[in-house]
DNA sequence: TTTGACAATGAGCACGTTAACATCCGGCTG
DNA sequence: CAGCCGGATGTTAACGTGCTCATTGTCAAA
């Protein structure tokens, strides 16, 4: 632990060239051993490196990237960080950035205002970042013109493809798909569907995916019934469909699907405090997996996003030499819990 | 949307030295009108202003923080994303850092093997970084003899105080002491105390607060119960405190209080699940005020750490120019729902 | 017309680093 | 002993910016 606390000029940390005066060598003989370079005599190495241990010196990476190298650092443009999806996006993206020894450069976009695409990445550049990562969850107004900055690779966390920059996105139409099958495969022909708000992107795309799906297997949509992602919103619409299904008839409902965990929560109280069973009388299917370790003897069948997958993706090709534009869909995968009954035959 | 698509040199973005050779003057000058000094006549400025447009042209902030001005960026360490509480504080940084239109470069440190502050700080100062945040939530074996790099001023999160940095934390000891005097008031004199795991330090000062706050009271302390935070380890726990309610005696508890409200859900629907009541048998209150719009229908009592604000503050020490050391403990707010009843009399 | 004052602008250096090139030195060959 | 080779080391320039100082230009007062 000695050697750690001596003031260096005007308090910055010691510089290569500082390293250099004290070992008594070039400043490019530092830079060498730093970068482990091979043609160093063995006796100057370590006289560097014990000048480095007294210096406490580390490395600048804004001057070596200046001179044409790298910030070791991806950029990251967030809209809300709080939204549980975006959270395992950032896990993804951080876990990839630490296994490369990568910083994560993030800025978050103000508030409520929409903001382009151009804002972001003008906003982004000027940060030491290699490269970058916009993630939007609404549909940015100039998405279709956006030319990403020069000499920053540009990926776009969405499910539409852009034509200059690689997208990515977890597959949202997909997995609406999967699970409408699913409750088709099971016999449940009349079910409901309750929705995310209609500002969000996913939420429209998990729709889509639904009601897609019912068309195609020629069984008819029932009215979509509309939460704001909260188990309140769930419950809300959860005391509506329990009406319908005591009111019983050929069109009573035997299955929820809601867009996400929380919603289907609330749906869940709401038809056990009308009396009803899950999966007994009504079976219920969530999309997120998000909520191990929140609640008690979680049984919830779900389908649980690559969320991680997508941030690690994200982060590889924001890093990645490759110039090639790729429009990524990360499939997901079911979570078969008991929350679905079988009611063929 | 013109002039946005050029290809300056080497595919690297526009400098400002480029910007004055297309306006027909000297980087100076570009440099005067992208900060705003005031000696430049208004052609000149509306002629750079226009060839800063052509180019897409963005200041590169490396090289002036090079120079010796700022990256506009804090750094911040964290050990675990995912925990609920480190979410929060990293919103409340997130947006003190918008309002100062600074940005976060952030590393997370190896998953399950403990750091040392050195480490984490020579990580960070090698980033093009103010200043930095260092998040811990284990007790760094060189807590006490840890000295932060000069000239980048360096805030941790944490209870105990420092000799040389300043230290930011909710106030995890008082929590406790306010919500274990709050159970007391209400007549419950007879309480359990359900903590989280013995690793974390979170826990082992709410556990104390508990303790010592019942010892001013001349209250014996029952056998204290282990989780791990998670509300299926509650829901254990609840299951055993239901046992003891229901065998009666001058011994029996009538309130829980858990140390986080993923255990405090937990056990709630253990006891209910016994056939006791919440609060008519058993008052609960939880810690964290985490699970809005989570459940349906949230009525736990419980406390709100203010973690933005510690978020803010850190964010704050972080950049300011006082090179005071305090040790700040964020005091939090007691969420009154419907989980308690008043006993006494 | 000359001088001084003052505003606008330009030139040079410094920040910390590395690639490319230049130099030094020891040892080997002819 | 001269010449040469190759490995180790030093020197220079450049990245993009802002500060300091020098220079130029303009206008009014003497």
């Amino acid at each position: 632990m000695e050697g750690m606390a001596q003031q260096t000029r005007n308090g910055r940390s010691a510089s290569a060239a500082e390293v250099a005066a004290l070992a008594g060598v070039s400043r490019q003989t530092v830079s060498r051993v730093v970068n482990g370079m091979p043609n160093v005599t063995e006796k100057t190495r370590k006289r560097v490196l014990a000048a480095m241990e007294e210096l406490g010196f580390r490395p600048n990476f804004a001057g070596a990237a200046l001179r044409g190298g790298s910030y070791r650092s991806i950029g990251l443009c967030m809209y809300n960080i709080t939204r549980v999806g975006n959270l395992a996006t950032l896990e993804g993206i951080m876990q990839a950035a630490r296994e490369h020894d990568f910083a994560i450069t993030m800025i978050e976009m103000g508030g409520d205002k929409p903001y382009t695409l151009a804002d972001a990445s003008r906003r982004m550049v000027e940060r030491p970042v290699d490269g970058m990562i916009l993630n939007m969850n609404r549909m940015a107004p100039d998405f279709e013109e956006f030319v990403p900055q020069p000499g920053v690779r540009t990926v776009i966390l969405s499910m539409y493809a852009h034509p200059r920059c690689t997208t990515i996105d977890s597959d949202q139409y997909g997995s609406c798909e999967l699970l409408t099958n699913y409750l088709l495969e099971h016999g449940h022909s009349n079910m409901r569907f309750v929705a995310g708000p209609e500002s969000s992107i996913s939420s429209r795309f998990r729709e889509a995916g639904w009601r897609d799906t019912l068309g195609r297997a020629h069984v008819d949509a029932a009215p979509m019934l509309r939460g704001d992602w909260s188990a309140d919103s769930g419950y809300a619409m959860g005391e509506r469909i329990a009406a319908e299904v005591l009111a019983g008839g050929s069109q009573a409902p035997t299955a929820v699907l809601a867009a996400n965990d929380q919603m289907a929560l609330g749906v869940i109280a709401a038809l056990e405090n009308a009396g009803l069973s899950v999966p007994d009388d009504v079976s219920v299917v969530g999309i997120d997996d998000a909520l191990e370790g929140l609640v008690p003897h979680n049984r919830l069948t779900t389908l649980r996003f690559d969320l991680r997958g997508v941030g690690k993706l994200a982060f590889e090709a924001a890093v990645g030499e490759s110039s090639s534009i790729e429009a990524i869909h990360v499939p997901s995968t079911l979570v078969e819990r008991s929350t679905v009954r079988d009611i063929r035959g």
